[in-house]
Order: structure tokens, then C-alpha cells, then sequence
DNA sequence: TACTCCTGATAGTCAGGGAAAGTCAAAGTC
DNA sequence: GACTTTGACTTTCCCTGACTATCAGGAGTA
């Protein structure tokens, strides 16, 4: 039985209990409660509630901080959105970003000004300072972030 | 529970009461109200009501002294976005970010849902791969671009 | 009246300590 | 080889208290 498999566990049956697929907890509290280091929260956390498996997590530091996870609830009509994150891989150059948003917004399934605002931040624009052969992995994973977003 | 919180909501609410969106309050006496030390409330409104974040302190020392806090109205002319983007400088922390949009969502400046989407670029969640000490200024850089991509 | 000085009533500053969560690389497991 | 686990170290945020700066009004003086 692997640790990690516990926090997840935990964290989707809290889930449960709140009803509204939120869950909230303090790392180092629930690390002591399983036996584990409070850096293996983060981990699992990374691993296994990313955007793209339908998950937002925030968090805060210093007194009374916390972590919250959030599922993302799909609307009947937009499970689409979900498999184009899926199919987004760990890259995503410029031109395909484009040609996807604009699919997606030919589909009725983004607002053009919703598309309009992630476009922006896909651009290279606004990674002057990132190396050149980071920005379509961060390209990437900025894309799933936002539409994942689109319909918490 | 954090008493940070208690002064905020306390300040955002007196705020909706006086219609203006000011609220003026003395500082030792609120603290005592809230049961902490005047600094706290000094604290607060240094962390938490800048002017990045969408507010004007004033203040007045002595006998009959105040502090007044005024939410700031941006103004309605065309374009309505860019006096934020101008106010953004080189470098945006997360909490600043969220506290921006937050204000604008409440103007009606902006959708929740792009506001959703913006924030969603900004969490550092989105910067795993980036190194930590980059992620302010990329955040400053992706906010002004997508704020201004809202109304082309 | 006019001026200075004192005093009490405010708010501001700053350094330090504590309480969280995040990072990262090394080691372990399957 | 990919996933897991660990722990030392870092960063962020919160709270406090001693000390400082500023203001208004009154007392004293001429």
C-alpha cells in the first residue's frame, strides 16, 4: 500500500463530504495524520491533480495557510474542452495553439474574447525572458491551466 | 483563523456600507475591536490595499487622526483596462495578481469566466518548470498581455 | 492678539520570531 | 526506467512590541 495512494484517497473522499468537489486541508496536518513528510502532499498533489486530470489546486503559505483542491465540474456540453486538453502533449508550438483556439471558438465552445485572452498569453510575445527551448512546454501547460479554468 | 482576514472583511464591508466605496476607521480603536495591536491593521493595509491592488490609503496622525481607504474608481473612458495594465510593474506576485482581478470582476470590468482563465495563467502551478526567481516578471508580462487582449 | 512651547493622542516603522507551504536532489522501490 | 519517498533548506505570510514621527489644542508669555 503506497502512501501516496492513501493521500490521494483521502483527499478524493474529502471531496465527497464537502459536496461541492472542494476539498481543503493543511499539509502538515494531514502528513502527521498519515505518517508521511509534508512534501509528499506536494507530490501527490503535482502528480496526480494536475489541470489536465481535471483539477485546481491553490494554496497559501505562512499562519493559517492552506491547500485547496477543486474538481472541475464539466458541463454536459463541454466535455470536449477535456479531451483537447487531453490531447494537448507536453509541447505546443505557437501555430497550433492558434489553429485550436480557433477551432474551438468555430465550435461555439469559447467565447471569442475567452480566446482572445488565452491567445495572448500563448504568444512569444510575453516570453521575452524565457530560453527559446522552454516555451512550448510552458506554452503547453499555461493552455491546459486556462481551459481548464474555463469552466470550474 | 486569521486575524488578517477579520481586518479585510471588516474594511471591504464598512466600504459597501458607506456607498462610496471609502471607509474610514481610527486605528487603535478597531484594533482594540478585533483584539490585536494597532500594527497589525498597519500590516494589513500595507499587504493587502495598494494601490497595484486597486486602493488609495491616506492617512492622518494625532489627535482626531484617521485612516481613510478609498477603492479607486477607473475611469470609464477608453480603453478601460489600460490603467491597470499600466499600473502593473516589472514584477507581480500571485497574491497582487488575484487581488486585481478580484477588483475588476467586482467593476464589472471583467467576465468571472476571463477572469478565471487570467487567474489560472497566473498560479505558479502553471510555472512548475520555470525557475522561482523568474515568475514574478513572467506573471507581470502574461497579466498585461491578456488584459490587454480583453477588449481589442 | 500673536507667538512659542508643552502634552496627549494618534499613526508609522522596523526587526524579529513563528507558522505554514514550496523546492530540489538524493535515495529507495517495483 | 519510472515512480515514490525522504529531509534539509527556502520562501512566504502573519503577528507582536518597542520605538519613532506627527498632529491638534491648550498653557504660558508678552
Amino acid at each position: 500500500m503506497r502512501i501516496s495512494d492513501a493521500i490521494t484517497a483521502y483527499i478524493l473522499h474529502r471531496m465527497e463530504e464537502t459536496g461541492d468537489g472542494t476539498a481543503e486541508l493543511q499539509r502538515n496536518v494531514l502528513a502527521e495524520q498519515l505518517g508521511c513528510v509534508p512534501s509528499q502532499i506536494t507530490y501527490v498533489l503535482t502528480s496526480r491533480f494536475t489541470p489536465a486530470q481535471g483539477y485546481i489546486v491553490e494554496s497559501r503559505r505562512g499562519g493559517g495557510g492552506y491547500i485547496r483542491i477543486q474538481r472541475v465540474k464539466w458541463e454536459p456540453d463541454l466535455p470536449p474542452l477535456m479531451h483537447v486538453v487531453n490531447s494537448i502533449g507536453e509541447e505546443l508550438v505557437p501555430a497550433a495553439a492558434q489553429a485550436i483556439l480557433e477551432n474551438l471558438v468555430s465550435q461555439k465552445l469559447l467565447r471569442p474574447e475567452t480566446a482572445r485572452v488565452i491567445g495572448a498569453a500563448l504568444t512569444d510575445q510575453a516570453y521575452r525572458q524565457i530560453p527559446a527551448d522552454q516555451r512550448d512546454k510552458l506554452r503547453a501547460a499555461l493552455m491546459k491551466q486556462m481551459l481548464t479554468a474555463v469552466n470550474v
